[in-house]
DNA sequence: ATGGCTTATTGTATAAGA
């Protein structure tokens, strides 16, 4: 079973490389996040014939959220039960008796921000929401566009970013919440490259340069750790015309 | 380098992203 996720900065401009990317890899689940369309615009019939089901929560310009997969998608659950929140960044399904979780997170903008607060409390809530779907869900799978570099190794120039969104003590230690919930970093179950990233910047020629984050993640649950085989960051699509800043962060499981 | 892109908006400049 293969799981992805990947921030496509916009669905409406992105389809073409989202049809193209599952032709070729074929995930069994993908998280999508930052759709910035409303469902009424949401291109169900073009995934269909592309054989791939699809729930998705979403609004105009920013955020948006989306599950697609070839298999059935199950007990849905659109948003945080109980945290009220206009921004539409969290969906949830059963696929292949996999809680699949795709996550939004904020991004901060910067520390003295509301948005920063907005974000700290987000993780709270999403932390929480967690604990209990953990219970119910033995095997679950968070992936997502968190916004946090959980570690220095996941930055391109550590010195640049103190002080800094995506790096600060309390969203790693938010991070580290999620970890203390028994949720791994599949990534690191593997050796990897030093300098692996998921997302560049659009300015100062970022990609070329390999100034990165790596900031999209896919946790996995204990009873799933086992059957993890491989995870990697595919960098082919960042290469295309007009791509999204972010890039696909791959799983494979043997299940 | 405080942004040199890129996105969307009922646009013609602004906000936001990371």
């Amino acid at each position: 079973m293969k799981l992805a996720t990947w921030n496509v900065n916009s669905l409406n401009v992105r389809l073409p490389h989202v049809l193209d990317w599952v032709a070729t890899e074929k995930p069994d689940v993908l998280c999508l996040q930052e759709t910035k369309q409303e469902d009424i615009k949401f291109p169900y019939e073009a995934l269909s014939q592309a054989g791939y089901n699809a729930i998705h929560i979403g609004q105009k310009t920013y955020n948006g959220v989306a599950i697609l997969s070839p298999h059935a998608i199950e007990n849905p659950q659109l948003g945080i039960p109980g945290f009220n929140d206009e921004q539409k960044r969290l969906i949830t399904a059963t696929i292949n008796g996999i809680r699949i979780v795709c996550a939004y997170i904020p991004n901060g903008q910067s520390l003295d921000s509301d948005k920063y607060q907005y974000k700290l409390g987000w993780l709270e809530a999403l932390t929480a929401y967690l604990q209990n779907e953990l219970a119910q869900h033995p095997k679950l799978a968070l992936l997502g566009d968190y916004n946090i570099a959980p570690e220095d190794r996941d930055v391109h120039d550590p010195a640049a970013w103190i002080g800094q969104v995506l790096v600060s003590e309390p969203e790693r230690h938010a991070f580290q919440g999620l970890s203390a919930l028994g949720l791994h970093d599949s990534f690191r179950l593997f050796d990897q490259e030093e300098a692996s990233f998921s997302w560049w910047d659009y300015r100062m020629a970022g990609f070329r340069r390999n100034l990165g984050m790596r900031i999209d993640h896919i946790l996995v649950s204990t009873p799933l750790v086992n059957q993890c085989t491989r995870s990697w960051i595919d960098k082919e699509p960042r290469k295309l015309e007009r791509p999204s800043d972010h890039t696909p962060v791959v799983l494979e499981l043997s299940c």
